[in-house]
Order: C-alpha cells, then sequence, then structure tokens
DNA sequence: GGGATGATGTCAGGGTGTGACATCACGGTA
DNA sequence: TACCGTGATGTCACACCCTGACATCATCCC
C-alpha cells in the first residue's frame, strides 16, 4: 500500500476505530491512525475536519434518507405519520450484517464524552433536518419540532436497543413497538 | 483588581461571553479570556474543564431541578404527569431579569458549532438524568427513556420561544401550550 | 510569629488543527 | 514519446488547547 493507494479514506476509518476500541479515543493520536493507514497526519485532515469526525461518517445518507421517507409519504398524512414515515426509511441501514459493526462502533462512542459529544450533535442535526422536512410538507410550529423530536427520541432508543446484546429483532419492529409505546403516553 | 480579587470564576465567565460576542467563539483565545479577567490562562482552566465550558456552568442546578420537580410529584402521577413536573420545576430559573442575558448568552451559542455540540450533550445529559429520575418513582423502559425525552423536547422548544425577540409569555405559559401540543400529536 | 491551606503564577511540553508550498501519480494531448 | 494539467499526498511551520509539576502568595488559625 503506497501513497497512491485507493481507499485512503476508508483505511483511516478503520485504523481509527480499531485505536479507538484497543487503546480508547483520548490515548490515540491522528498520527498514529494516519501511521496505521499508511498516511499522514496532514491527510487525515484532509479527509476529515477532526479526529471525532472520523467515526461520524455518512450521517448525510441518513439524514437523506430520514426526508425521503417524508417526501414518499401519503397526501393525507398526519405529522406523527410523517415523522413516524421517516424514521422508518432509515430502517434499510440497519441490517443484521451491520449490526456486529454497529456494536463495536457505538462501544467506542459510549465510552468517550467527546464522541458522544459530536453524537448528541449528530442527532441535533438529523431532527432540525427533519423539523425542515415536515414544514416543507406544510406541518407549522410548534408541532412541526415536537414532532421530529418524537421521532428522533424513537430512533435514539431503537437503536440502542438493535444493539443490545441478548436483541434479535429487526431495527423496524423495535421501532413499531416504540411508536406504540409513545402514542400511550399522551 | 489584583490577584486574590474575589469572583474570579465570575470574571471569566463575564470575560468569555463579552469576547464571544464581540470575536466570536473562535478568534477568541483562552489567553485574552484570563487576560480580561486579570488572571493567567492556567488559572482558567482550573475553573473550566475546557474552553467550551466557562459558558455552560450551572447545568448541575438545571438538573437538580429537573430531579426535585419528580421526586415532589404526587404519589399517582403519571409517566407524562412526572416529565411535565420535572420541567415545570425548572421555571423559577427562568426570570424576566434573567431573560437579556439569556439571549445574549444564546447568540453566542448559536453563532459557533463547538458551542452548539457542547449544548447538544448538556441536554442530552439533563435527559438522562430525569430518565434516571423517574425509573426511581417505577416508570419502565421504555416508557422512562420516551416520557424524558418528551420532556426535553418541551423544554428545548419552550426556551427557544422564550428567548424569540417578540415574546413576553412567561416561560411556564409557553410549556403549558407545549405540552398541549405534544399531546395532541398522539 | 509560624504553620497549614488554598488559590494563583510560572514553565515546559505533547496533541490538535491549519496555511503555504513542494512533490508525486495519472490522464489527456500533441 | 514528451509534455502539461489536475488532484492527492507529503513536508514544514505555527498558533492554540490543555495538562503536569513546581513555586509563590494571601489568609486563617494557633
Amino acid at each position: 500500500m503506497g501513497r497512491w493507494e485507493p481507499g485512503a479514506r476508508e483505511r483511516l476509518q478503520l485504523a481509527a476505530l480499531e485505536l479507538f476500541i484497543e487503546d480508547g479515543f483520548e490515548a490515540t493520536t491522528v498520527a498514529e491512525i494516519a501511521r496505521r493507514a499508511e498516511l499522514t497526519e496532514r491527510t487525515f485532515y484532509r479527509h476529515f475536519s477532526d479526529k471525532r469526525e472520523v467515526i461520524f461518517d455518512g450521517q448525510d445518507l441518513l439524514v437523506d434518507a430520514f426526508v425521503a421517507g417524508v417526501v414518499a409519504a401519503p397526501e393525507d398524512a398526519s405529522p406523527r405519520d410523517l415523522a413516524e414515515a421517516a424514521v422508518a426509511a432509515s430502517g434499510s441501514f440497519f441490517t443484521d450484517e451491520r449490526r456486529p459493526w454497529s456494536r463495536r462502533r457505538q462501544a467506542a462512542i459510549d465510552s468517550d464524552t467527546g464522541l458522544r459529544e459530536r453524537e448528541s450533535l449528530k442527532m441535533g442535526v438529523l431532527a432540525r433536518a427533519l423539523t425542515a422536512a415536515l414544514r416543507d410538507r406544510g406541518v407549522g410550529d410548534p408541532t412541526a419540532e415536537l414532532a421530529s423530536d418524537a421521532a428522533i427520541s424513537v430512533f435514539r432508543v431503537s437503536f440502542a436497543q438493535w444493539i443490545a446484546a441478548d436483541e434479535t429483532r429487526s431495527i423496524g419492529d423495535i421501532q413499531v413497538a416504540l411508536f406504540a409505546a409513545q402514542r400511550a403516553l399522551a
């Protein structure tokens, strides 16, 4: 693997996750990640804006899936229907094959405050993107904000449950149950 | 004001907020904050764990208020009642006298991604503290998580509305309206 | 007066992230 | 075959963030 070997970005991501799990996020330096990927520290920062970001790639795809779910929802969908459609549309990301990888990645995130902080920000970005999509479908304020927060809540809890050690259900099944529990709250 | 002048912590907070508004968060160095407060950079880090934290002080008080609201709720309160009680209990923090200060502070936060990121983390910490309080009151999972997320959602939106330019209602009044809108969602 | 205590100052240093410039591989073109 | 962009990567310098170690200073108490 030399200077122009393809897949530099993926090599950096893999090296970073491995090192974060082996040594911890803080104990890992960007120079070490780059060395394992046979690149330099400067190149790392050309692919990722900072050390945390290397583990949060593909967030845009998730946002797009949420928004697409809203766009594809039927004409007469209520705000809650739209929010549920957004979450449901993201289900295809979380296949059984990805579950082990998601568990490893989440373990790394959970072990460091800085990574949890970035994760919180990403959830917030996702929530506000969903709010914007609901507004585009004519949902007014504050309903758009409350409905999108409710959707993100279900998404967050469903993901946590999906990667739990003894969980075998699909994320879609988990989400259905959670939406029902959420409606029962009111 | 010399070396042992009292109020070092408060001087640092005030200097930081002023500089963040004047020059922006990124363009402000910790050394500048310390110099304006007539202290050194090292002392800054003895009071605040990092540069972002200086603007997020008193979070513990908010968490305590939320938890106290849950503890003080009547015996037969539903999960939703408990969540609403938690939010309502925090209302005393947001008096009319504090509103201008809250507006300035929020303007600084909104102008920087790093500060918004920390704010997201703080909301998450608040949410999980509330979840723990609900569990202590016998609320099971996933209801405890969903109910606390719903409460945080109302809290977040109510605060944003409370500091809006043309808003004159108390935050408690805003929260009552939002909880009603939230119940109507289901 | 003197010691204990706690806050602050001083100094050194590793890690983060960025700008500026050089270098290298590859594809197109004459 | 030789040349020339174009883009990715490497090299270097540097400001800033944050921390450990040790020194200094003000205050309280005996």
